[in-house]
DNA sequence: ATAATCAATCTGTATCTACTAATCTTTTCC
DNA sequence: GGAAAAGATTAGTAGATACAGATTGATTAT
């Protein structure tokens, strides 16, 4: 039993980011300089540069030469499959909610776009996940039946951290992922999906689709989603340092 | 005239990645190691580090303790407003083109979500992008019209690399932005959209909005499209090193 | 031949140092 | 009082160095 040695700049990104959640430092104010917060933290002005530059790149923080890091917002969040819902909904200071439809394992009829990515049998997890008990997005997750071996309902609760598919894949089945391809299309919502999300069959729609592959570029799942509410990306600069325009 | 100075990591960075686009370093195969890429660009490795890093994250590359540095895909750009949808296309090896159906300097009458984001004169650049000659995105963009004065028909070619709004925006009137948010709908497309895009009006389709803002929280653009192709985001691990699951 | 072991290679983490450039604050001068 | 100049503060860039940890390939033993 090895413990998993956490780097510095992991620890000290951690605390800050927490710190940030819990108001510690509030928005439009400014941060103690890195020299200041290197001390506080007993690490290098390197290694703090490296947690706050992190920080700057997920949105949470703006840095201004000669001026400082100012705290630019708390949720930052890009709402794409891979980002956890749950954590996201809990962010805003809503109460997430899945409701388990079901779970088929291993599932007799997966449509063609699961069969065209997995070769074995898969699983399906079926559920509805809420906002505050109103529907949101309805989701369909498949994972090839001998990576979780063992899956029972009792792993979904309905409520709490623990609901979010992408903690229970990686902490219960140790799912790993580093690579993901997610697609994001306009449906008119079939009847069924129509039902558990509350609207009127026919209504358009988002349809997403999200494919998570694993360093030797296996697929690790498969997520299918319907939503009505539109998804909001906050993008910052940092995209452009690689790809000029 | 001060000349602004380029870093070397970006000077590295640029260098590297125009190797990768000429194929001088072809998918699948290993670059050179840190150490040796150092010396060959006469920077120290942690200069050298900083410039992969970026390319890594934008997904360019992939390293592996121990392995080296892998060349992971060559276009890994995400399909957002922000991204140049010209060179997206140029990048799939094919032919974007830009049809300009209208500018109004000012616009008489801008919608509500327009007027809620600026509030002086806007004018409105209406365009309807192609991919080898059949209609993709109908895209209205709004501009503050002090921003972009002696803006003309002229300023926007229908072929080549320089029918880029971004590009137009940035190189012909320096307009900046720093960070942005970009909202994706689902909606019934409306009847002068369907005529566009020669579909039938109703269908579902995305809409997508998108607003940018400079370091000063002013924001500098904001761009309205429609589009009944979906929109595909290649995602790589990076984004989980802040936002833990 | 196969498997285990070891050594070399290469990235990951971390520190210290030095200097540059933008920003902010204080002082000075008119 | 207000503007300009000087100084202090702060992030940005860049280097040298050291060691840890993962991977790969060669060597050795079975």
């Amino acid at each position: 039993m090895n413990k998993p040695v956490t780097p510095k700049y992991m620890v000290v990104h951690d605390e800050i980011l927490k710190r940030l959640k819990s108001n510690h430092y509030s928005v439009g104010t400014r941060l103690p300089s890195e020299e200041s917060l290197a001390g506080t933290f007993k690490v290098s002005r390197v290694t703090i540069r490296k947690s706050l530059e992190m920080l700057v790149d997920a949105g949470y923080l703006a840095s201004r030469q000669g001026s400082g890091y100012h705290v630019n917002c708390l949720s930052p969040q890009r709402e794409t499959c891979l980002a956890s819902f749950t954590d996201a909904v809990l962010r805003k200071g809503r109460v997430p909610g899945a409701k388990l439809i079901g779970i088929d394992v291993p599932h007799p009829d997966p449509p063609e776009d699961v069969t065209e990515v997995f070769d074995a049998p898969v699983a399906r997890i079926h559920r509805l996940r809420t906002v505050d008990g109103e529907p949101e997005l309805l989701v369909s997750t498949w994972v090839p039946t001998n990576l979780v071996t063992g899956l029972a309902p009792d792993a979904f609760p309905e409520f709490g951290p623990g609901q979010s598919i992408l903690r229970i894949l990686s902490d219960r089945f140790n799912l790993a992922w580093s690579r993901a391809c997610e697609t994001v299309r306009p449906c008119a919502a079939p009847n069924e999906v129509a039902e558990h999300l509350g609207i009127e069959p026919g209504t358009p729609i988002l349809s997403v689709a999200c494919t998570a592959y694993d360093d030797t570029d296996l697929p690790v799942f498969h997520d299918q989603l319907f939503r009505a509410t539109p998804i909001v990306f906050n993008l910052s600069r940092s995209a452009r340092k690689t790809d000029p325009i």
